[in-house]
DNA sequence: TCACATGATTTTTA
DNA sequence: TAAAAATCATGTGA
């Protein structure tokens, strides 16, 4: 409806018996809605509040301060400055949670003073000075809680900083990898240990079952792509009348899922005494064996020397 | 300082 | 849901 329209319409509506009923009733329903709202609105801030202190009280920022305690308990482990470092965040937090509350107090002195002062010469009631001091106070949780929130946003970033296990990576110890080493190429054909191996394994290694588990997961893939791309340059490295036509037999490895199946046991050739084609490396034997990687090194050195 | 190795995490896949 | 694959972040040696 365009304006021209409505103004032909106005003098016809308000001439309407109802229009003042009606026109009260709309009223009276806007302003139901917008107190709905506005309860929504504070619902949810005073739910954000909430979680926020949760989380300090769960890390002890907020709450009993037993700070102190935690940081004794964490001494000598990785959570040790972690805990020192939350112990400087909730004492500033205290700082400026007190310096806001003292300025709030003098301010609400000063305003409640100055209501009173004025109240002598115009119509201040009660109600008006209460529902003054009520949206003052919403002010100031609001400023309370950006406080608060600084505060995790602080925890979030030291969690981060302390606690990420990728950051805090340790080699595994020269014993357990060699441990770990010979389990994988004894069982080449299968590298999928059991959880109770996985336990075991662990134990020996003095590591945790998620760690074996980690382990393997990252060996088997690295171990494929190691031999992918050892394949590609022996065959790159082939006399062109060596070389097999384009889709026979000898195609490029491929990195299906069961690529293990069938695989060549390189564990077998480490063993003393094992001999191996001239020029022929299966896979890096640097990574496990250094010595028989010399020997295959010499070989390629000298191809007619017989071992 | 840089490249590569390696343990952990996240995302994708079957 | 486990394994594969991709990615991240740190460790290490030249």
């Amino acid at each position: 409806m365009d304006n021209e329209a409505v103004n032909k319409l106005k003098p016809q509506i308000k001439i309407n018996p109802f229009y003042r009923a009606v026109q009260d009733v709309l009223v009276e329903q806007k302003s139901k809605i917008d107190l709905s709202t506005k309860m929504m609105k504070d619902l949810e801030a005073q739910e954000n509040d909430e979680r926020l202190d949760t989380m300090l009280k769960a890390e002890g920022v907020a709450g009993p301060d037993d700070s102190l305690l935690r940081i004794q308990e964490a001494a000598g482990t990785d959570q040790y400055e972690y805990r020192q470092q939350l112990l400087k965040v909730r004492r500033e937090l205290e700082n400026e949670t007190k310096a806001f509350d003292k300025h709030c107090k003098k301010w609400c002195e000063y305003v409640e003073d100055v209501l009173q002062q004025q109240g002598e010469f115009r119509p201040i009631t009660q109600q008006s000075t209460e529902k003054f001091m009520n949206k003052m106070s919403g002010k100031f949780n609001k400023v309370c809680f950006v406080l608060k929130q600084t505060a995790c946003e602080e925890v979030i970033q030291l969690k981060k900083r302390y606690l990420d296990a990728r950051r805090k990576r340790r080699n595994f110890s020269k014993t357990s990898t060699e441990i770990l080493n010979e389990y994988f190429l004894a069982n080449i054909n299968h590298p999928y240990p059991s959880e109770e191996v996985k336990q075991a394994l662990a134990m020996q290694c003095n590591i945790s079952v998620a760690q074996v588990s980690n382990w393997f997961g990252n060996k088997r893939i690295r171990y494929k792509k190691t031999m992918a791309k050892n394949e590609d340059e022996r065959r790159e490295n082939r006399k062109p009348e060596d070389r097999p036509p384009p889709g026979a037999p000898g195609a490029p490895y491929s990195l299906v899922p069961n690529a293990f199946a069938g695989m060549m046991n390189p564990y077998q050739m480490m063993l003393p005494g094992h001999q191996f084609p001239i020029g022929v490396a299966p896979f890096n034997f640097s990574m496990y064996n250094p010595e028989m990687m010399a020997q295959y090194q010499q070989s390629l050195q000298n191809p007619n020397q017989t071992r």
